[in-house]
RNA sequence: GGACCCGUAGCCUAGCAGGAUAGGGCGACAGCCUUCUAAGCUGUAGACCGGGGGUUCGAAUCCCUCCGGGUCCGCCA
């Protein structure tokens, strides 16, 4: 908030936008810092230290709000903020605000965020885990950012994918002995061991057939995708992940959707049905102006047989996202908190977004930069703007990718590896706390597993690749989220032992210590770092956030008592209001706050 | 052939609308538990920010080029 406000006094002072406003190198330079006075002095061919000089004059005649010195270093102009009025506004702020401090006011758009998507043939492994992690915080940074977010799942109940594992379950019978998702997962792979070109034909067959409602394939064939899907959202679910929509490909295709987008787009006139040369027959996006020196700037879109590809597909699902459709998909509960499509359903008001974000992989940019350009080919040209692809790299092992049909998931499921962590985590509390019981235990232990994935995925900038190593994955130590919830854990001890004895209406907010100082400005910040992290689509904003004032906090514990210390109530204070920030940041990170571990 | 992403200490990573001494973590070494949880804290060693040019008062950050790694450019899904 102190930044916003430096900024905007030095914009208004200077009449420029681009004004960065730094932190010294030193705290005994200044709070905060600003270099434009370099920047000015370039401009008007003068000297920068008095240009800032000169500046620092002017600032001197109306001081900004919170500040009580300004002073140079050489060109750079530095700022001493007044720490009793700033910290009395901080955190004033933030123990008034409590669990809507770091809450934006209403923006009054939607915006759907369609993530995880994975086929409806296998578990989830750390790959797919990724996508849901990555888009699950967004969305959650989202609605904290003043966003209506409608979170969805795009089921691919029709593709070939599921059609070679509805084949293995017609060959060989449906008859799981694990979790529904597994039994589909090595089914799939040995399908794929016993795929000749043959059987190729003859599951292409099976999926068209799928896709007649009056076949009577159709209804089995959903019922089996229902019941994987339930088995991959049950997972999901231990990470605190959820839908509130599920759209499935088939309600699409049944509903009309599909004819609908395809109807318009042959209206365009970069859509053509070509005539002559290879393409003769197939409905054809001409890219060659936007993507020069593409091998093929001719992008199919409806093949010659009448069916359309992958990328047409993603251009009517976008559409109906937008609510640029006329046709609807109808709804129904699919269980407490998620609805699914359903023809048989009724209407709801799903869709209709303002901005759509997709979390796909990276490897799929161009589809999505066509589906971005078809709308605008179209004529929706806001709607084409406010698609955003959230690209991220592929999660790998140390020599290996995750494939579906080679099997080299095995062992690295999503439910793994939160076995996995969960037992870990569990023996570290058992070592720790023998006096909890059992359930006291597993909780904490629940929390932190799951706690420990997301944050270990999230922590990653989206474009970084991830190579999954067990003890990285399941680090308790450091940069991770069980130091975050030890730090948040140990805040509540202190507010616990003092129960209530402090009255923050009554603090001095006095701060001596530069540990109790660094903290505060700190704790200030986490509005901008929500608003950036929103704004931006990057969650790992948040966790490398968290885990810079858990080291301030631990540094601070520490250092200085604060039960039984001459400045008790104001160090109270700081503390609950260091609480607050850790848990509103860990809520956002969807890791629930643990109040002692 | 073209396009996009990545390259920061032994390992992982932040910073990249240019700004003062490049942050964190793992690992290594040396310390700290009769006071609010040691899943913690403090200190030491470790970085020519992939190489080379350029722009600038100032470059990890911007431009060019080269090298290494990954991905994409199918009537596949």
């Amino acid at each position: 908030m102190i930044k916003q406000l430096l900024q905007d006094y030095v914009s208004d002072l200077t009449g420029r936008n681009d004004i960065v406003i730094d932190v010294p190198p030193n705290p005994e330079m200044g709070d905060y810092s600003c270099a434009v006075a370099f920047q000015m002095a370039k401009e008007q061919r003068r000297n920068p230290l008095e240009v800032a000089r000169e500046l620092i004059a002017a600032m001197e005649r109306s001081r900004p709000r919170l500040v009580e010195r300004i002073t140079n270093a050489g060109p750079y102009i530095n700022f001493f903020v007044d720490g009793e009025a700033f910290a009395r506004e901080a955190l004033g702020t933030i123990l008034s605000q409590d669990r809507g401090y770091g809450t934006l006011p209403p923006t009054g758009k939607r915006v759907i965020v369609e993530h995880t998507s994975v086929n409806p043939n296998k578990p989830l492994h750390m790959g797919g885990a990724r996508n849901s992690i990555l888009g699950d915080s967004v969305a959650r940074l989202l609605r904290a950012a003043g966003y209506e977010v409608e979170v969805e799942n795009y089921i691919d109940d029709l593709g070939i994918q599921f059609a070679e594992v509805f084949w293995g379950i017609l060959q060989f019978g449906d008859t799981p002995e694990e979790k529904y998702d597994h039994f589909l997962g090595k089914l799939y792979i040995r399908v794929h061991e016993t795929l000749t070109p043959e059987l190729e034909g003859e599951i292409k067959r099976l999926n068209k057939e799928m896709e007649d409602p009056s076949s009577p394939h159709s209804a089995m064939a959903r019922a089996i995708v229902e019941r994987c899907v339930m088995a991959q959202l049950s997972s999901l679910k231990t990470l605190g992940i959820g839908f509130d929509i599920l759209v499935w490909e088939s309600d699409i295709v049944h509903a009309g959707l599909f004819d609908e987008t395809f109807e318009l787009l042959g209206e365009s006139e970069d859509i053509v049905t070509e005539d002559d040369g290879p393409l003769t027959g197939c409905l054809v996006m001409k890219l060659g102006r936007v993507f020069p020196n593409m091998t093929n700037p001719d992008k199919v879109l409806i093949r010659s047989d009448g069916t359309p590809t992958y990328t047409a597909k993603d251009i009517a699902l976008q559409m109906w996202k937008f609510g640029l459709l006329s046709r609807t998909l109808l709804y129904r509960t699919w269980d407490g908190t998620t609805m699914t499509s359903d023809n048989d359903g009724e209407p709801m008001d799903f869709g209709n977004a303002d901005m759509v974000i997709n979390v796909i992989g990276s490897e799929q940019s161009y589809p999505q930069e066509v589906v971005k350009r078809s709308l605008k080919l179209l004529g929706f040209d806001e709607q084409s703007e406010q698609s955003h692809h959230l690209a991220y790299e592929f999660v790998t092992l140390p020599d290996d990718s995750f494939s579906g049909r080679r099997g080299t998931w095995i062992g690295y499921t999503l439910d793994d590896v939160l076995s996995a962590g969960r037992a870990k985590a569990l023996e570290a509390v058992t070592q720790r706390r023998s006096e909890l019981t059992d359930d006291e235990r597993g909780r904490i232990a629940d929390v932190i597993s799951a706690g420990s994935i997301r944050y270990n995925i999230a922590r990653y900038a989206p474009e970084k690749k991830i190579v999954f190593r067990w003890d990285d994955a399941l680090n308790l130590e450091g940069d991770s989220c069980p130091y975050v919830e030890y730090a948040h854990a140990r805040c509540c001890a202190i507010l616990r032992k003092a129960a209530g004895t402090y009255d923050h209406a009554a603090c001095t907010f006095s701060y001596t210590h530069p540990k109790e100082w660094e903290l505060v400005k700190a704790l200030s910040e986490y509005p901008d770092v929500i608003a950036s992290a929103a704004a931006d689509k990057r969650p790992h904003y948040v966790t490398k956030y968290v885990n810079d004032i858990s080291l301030k906090f631990n540094s601070f514990y520490n250092d200085l008592l604060v039960i039984g210390s001459d400045n008790e109530a104001n160090r109270l204070a700081l503390v609950d209001a260091t609480r607050t920030v850790l848990a509103n940041a860990l809520r956002v990170l969807g890791i629930e706050p643990l109040e002692e571990m």
